[in-house]
RNA sequence: GUGGGUGUAGCUCAGUUGGUUAGAGCACCAGAUUGUGGCUCUGGAGGUCACGGGUUCAAUUCCCGCCACUCACCCCA
């Protein structure tokens, strides 16, 4: 029988893991730089959790979840994203008496059941950081610099936020009213998905890529001109906020989110390479989601970035990352006894914090000089009948072809 | 869930208008005066031509099914 990876999951080979590092690397300082503290939630949680704090009726409820009942008979679902399980924390563990606002972030895999495609797998690893119990629009700016930071220190340029206010419970109800009022008139002319839409999820009809769609979603109504005073006002200083900071936006009246949390602030940041998805990064203030949950009523704001994405991304702008170190020497050898000194030469070295490889088998010194070639050692030790009579190693530089011989007890310090 | 494309060596791909030993490049192993890598040359190993069925004297090639991969829609990081 021959096993295959899961659909929709991969394997990142060593090729691959420069990224990972580099990538890992910069979150970790650039949190640091924020106060930013690591939180890591289990994988998966009670099925409820999310269905409450993502929405019974979002597509991740209702088609992608990898739901499961365990030997107690309990459902349980595999995270499909961050922040219902982040939330649950903050609850359970009475955050709410910490220091406002209480900054948190997480790296770590999520799950949805979706046919995978460019930029697009049933396991990615996200990026998740979360903003919790104060509103000030300075939060947001706060948030959002976070990925803008991260974005620019791995190389990218020409970042640009996708930027919208979707109102609060106050205003949104009668802005969705104005909308399907509007689409209703038109509902032969518009297509199937966005008839759909207009029942099951109304903001989403702005998101609509069909050709035949477009003249619609330019007459609709914008949201951001039914917005109540408070979110006016918060959404306002936000874009000031933006500008003082020369972070670059560009306001989205289509911009919607899928998730029902969200209030007020909605952001994406858009990439290139990653096929036919566009977002990189996206998130916003979710100031109910707390409360909804059963804790305090605490406002919030994250966002999710999808590491792959941003591989892929800097994939196509031939950004790469610092290789991860070669080693350093490796150490050749021929015959028993020389094996047995090879032996304790190279977990000297190692114990030194000098990299070091081992040939391995029976082979020839050619045979393992190509491999220290091909492992890219710096330097190779060779060890024979000649070496082990007169207790002098041969050191050949694989840079230069230099070779120089070296007294067995000052090997160590050669390096 | 829906639609298009593709499945031949570890990887990238040729190829067979149906014919019995299925190819290349890269990678791998070994050798080119016996203890010296990278370049070059020579040789070697490696494939149930995704899987199942059908047509045929004969199928990797044609037909059907199935699975997988891939791209796109829905939706999302």
């Amino acid at each position: 029988m021959k096993f295959k990876s899961i659909t929709g999951t991969r394997d990142i080979l060593p090729e691959e893991q420069p990224y990972w590092r580099f990538i890992e690397k910069k979150l970790y300082d650039i949190t640091t730089l924020y106060n930013y503290m690591r939180v890591d939630p289990p994988i998966f949680e009670e099925t409820g959790l999310f269905l409450r704090g993502v929405g019974e009726t979002t597509d991740i409820v209702e088609k992608e979840m990898y739901t499961f009942q365990d030997k107690g008979g309990n459902s349980l679902t595999l995270r499909p994203e961050f922040t219902a399980g982040i939330m649950r924390l903050y609850i359970e563990n009475g955050f709410h008496t910490r220091p406002k606002p209480v900054k948190l972030f997480s790296v770590g895999p999520i799950f949805r059941y979706e046919r995978p495609q460019a930029g697009r797998f049933r396991q990615h690893t996200q990026f998740n950081v979360e903003a919790l119990g104060e509103l000030d629009p300075l939060v947001d700016v706060e948030v959002m610099s976070i990925a803008w930071q991260l974005y620019k220190e791995l190389g990218f340029s020409g970042i640009e936020f996708q930027l919208n206010s979707t109102g609060c419970p106050q205003c949104r109800p009668a802005y969705i009213s104005k909308l399907t009022d509007y689409y209703r008139d038109h509902f032969d002319e518009i297509c199937k998905d966005c008839q759909r839409r207009l029942d099951q999820n109304p903001l989403r009809l702005l998101d609509c890529k069909v050709e035949t769609c477009q003249p619609f979603i330019e007459n609709a109504p914008i949201i951001g001109e039914h917005l109540c005073e408070e979110c006016q006002k918060h959404f306002t200083a936000l874009k000031t906020y933006l500008d003082i900071l020369q972070r670059p936006y560009k306001i989205n009246h289509k911009l919607v989110r899928g998730l029902d949390y969200y209030t007020k602030t909605v952001f994406e940041v858009w990439a290139r390479g990653i096929g036919s998805q566009s977002a990189m990064c996206g998130g916003g203030r979710y100031d109910g989601l707390v409360e909804q949950l059963g804790g305090p009523p605490t406002p919030g704001i994250g966002f999710g970035s999808g590491i792959e994405r941003i591989i892929l991304s800097m994939k196509e702008q031939n950004i790469t990352p610092e290789p991860l170190p070669a080693p350093k020497v490796y150490i050749v050898h021929n015959g028993l006894e020389a094996r047995h000194l090879a032996l304790n030469i190279v977990f000297d070295l190692r114990e030194e914090k000098i990299a070091a490889i081992l040939g391995f088998g029976d082979r020839s010194f050619k045979s393992q000089l190509r491999d220290a070639n091909r492992q890219d050692a710096d330097f190779a030790v060779l060890i024979g009948e000649d070496e082990v009579k007169n207790n002098i190693l041969t050191v050949k530089n694989l840079r230069t072809g230099e070779q120089k011989s070296v007294a067995g007890n000052e090997l160590v310090t050669f390096f």
